[in-house]
DNA sequence: CTGTTAGCGCGTTCAG
DNA sequence: CTGAACGCGCTAACAG
């Protein structure tokens, strides 16, 4: 049954080497044309497929590439790994979808299985606490791209979110639109994403002149309950802001819930901004405005910058490691209005 | 600097014959309980990691299973996707991503690709235009589990939704209290999904005593799009129904948003029924009832089956070819009630 | 331009 | 229980 028809299968029957059916294979005009095409044709008939293992062996590259994230219910990830998927595919890579679950364990078990695998490359949403086999990876010659978080840990290529910039416009946006208690739900501060949301927005707010109010903010898990709690926490104050900003994604669901559980007018009596765009908020009634962090371009940067690598003569680590930034962009939609006469 | 430490260090380092070394390694019992764990120490310490490459060439076997969906915007391809690597890694498999965007071409060139790459196993929502490509695959030893979507023209293990009975209960729900016209928006006819659902919404109207009325359903791509065309349509009826029914997934979004823009209230003037389950719906105002189709159930069968194929003495194609269902389940919420007076 | 030779790193016979 | 030899399928030296 199992007809593998090898390389040599081809050459047989081509009455020629292996190393001449292997070249003329390759294509790379090494051959006569004759042959070159006679082959071709004779591998097609024969339904050769070279073995990728056996290619990998020789010339040391397996053609794949981890890529490592958190989950998949984040849009970003879920963007970052269509993205790198396709773009890897069109140079011939592939790759092996690996998920932590932010967990340390998790991840350096995944760090080990790759360089087992003898992945080519890799691309990863550090948990922060391996950062040391990380940088022996890449330092071993498998180029390493940090994304979205950085690991401090490590000194690697890392392409990261304009957090800081991003979360200060959103804040300046409400700030202009006449909003003077901006409420935040941020992400735990143990993150590099959750720090720079909340320095954004605390460096806008002293840049407009108001006071830093932390009870304003509720920093937490990456959950909808999150969300839920802040929402919940910030409604019962005596003086609610009349704007809330939600720099964790996750949580934006349960913003949503907590703001429609009370009847709150959207944008009428708060006005809601949210973090990372994706489908759901441009279809909601009313459509959400956000902070898009764009991470599509924050993949392509990240396949590219990989690939640069990759390619021979490619980058050393040591002499270029660097970071990049993908610039945040605000989108308008129905969700931001001027805050009511009674809040001002 | 690349310090590969192979197989041979590691012997030359114990002082052993390098297949002593691997015996003791693989830790079969085949060496001495003393040189086992002796060479399991100086393997570690020398930070010896197998070559998994060299390991495929000579078992024929990569540990890498072909995991291919349409995309991972779609719930179900995204919990697929999460529970199936999860559940191979825990056997000692990777996944390789491979998004197809339902086209047949990139699917073909999938194919060929996890073919070269030697993937031990393939789960595939397939286009079915490459039927005969999976066959051949599965034939030739390399199992290949469907999901979701059959492919009629191969003869493959599959692992699908139960959407004829999910349909006929979502709709006998909405008839059960009360509703006589009731909208469906449902996936193109040339899926399996989508005439199903279609078929499962007709009987159950029949053996309702109902006429079955073609201009209350409407089959379009799975877009948002076709949701809020869909519902438009519907709704713009001199007679609209008082319920709907959005059997396609990726048209919630856009229905809601049609529903939205009228300021029809959900249940009150108009019930509203999901399929397919997601984090979204539970935190929606009102929370939206939907028919769950499993897909964490399916994808765990689905990674079961496989690895059951995939254990030495593995049930073979031919005899075993067959086909699963995992049941539908109802999950009542805030989005369906009685019909009002005025349209009964 | 083509054939011959030599491994890539590992598992697995077959002797000892 | 251990060592020596072989080969998985392929590419890359080196000759001719």
């Amino acid at each position: 049954m199992q007809t593998t028809v090898t390389l040599r299968d081809v050459a047989q029957a081509a009455r020629v080497s292996v190393s001449t059916a292997s070249r003329a294979l390759a294509g790379g005009g090494l051959t006569s044309r004759g042959t070159e095409i006679r082959l071709q044709r004779i591998a097609a008939e024969l339904g050769y497929r070279p073995n990728t293992l056996a290619r990998g062996l020789k010339t040391r590259s397996s053609r794949l590439i981890g890529l490592v994230v958190h989950n998949l219910a984040n849009a970003s990830f879920r963007v970052l790994a269509e993205v790198v998927q396709s773009r890897l595919r069109a140079e011939g890579y592939r790759a092996i979808l690996c998920i932590t679950a932010d967990d340390p364990e998790q991840e350096a078990e995944t760090i080990a299985t790759l360089q087992e695998q003898r992945a080519d490359g890799v691309i990863i949403c550090p948990t922060g606490r391996n950062g040391t086999l990380l940088a022996a990876l890449d330092r071993g010659g498998t180029p390493v791209i940090g994304v979205i978080r950085r690991d401090e840990a490590a000194e690697l290529d890392c392409i990261l979110a304009a957090d800081p910039e991003g979360a200060y416009a959103g804040t300046n946006h409400l700030l202009e639109l006449g909003h003077r208690r901006i409420g935040l739900i941020v992400g735990r501060q143990e993150t590099t994403s959750g720090r720079e949301r909340l320095s954004g927005y605390r460096r806008a707010l002293e840049e407009a002149g108001l006071r830093f109010d932390p009870t304003l903010v509720h920093a937490g898990r990456y959950e909808p309950e999150t969300g839920l709690a802040g929402c919940r926490q910030l409604l019962d104050r005596p003086d609610p802001p009349s704007a809330i900003f939600v720099a964790n994604h996750e949580s934006s669901f349960g913003v949503l819930r907590g703001l429609a559980e009370r009847d709150i007018a959207v944008p009428d009596r708060i006005s809601l901004l949210c973090y990372e765009d994706m489908p759901g908020f441009a279809w909601q009634r009313p459509a959400i405005s956000v902070v898009d962090s764009g991470a599509g371009a924050l993949a392509e940067l990240a396949a590219e910058r990989l690939l640069q690598r990759l390619r021979p003569g490619g980058a050393t680590p040591s002499t270029t490691a660097r970071e990049f930034r993908i610039g945040a962009r605000l989108i308008q939609r129905q969700s931001c209005a001027a805050p009511s006469f009674q809040e001002a």
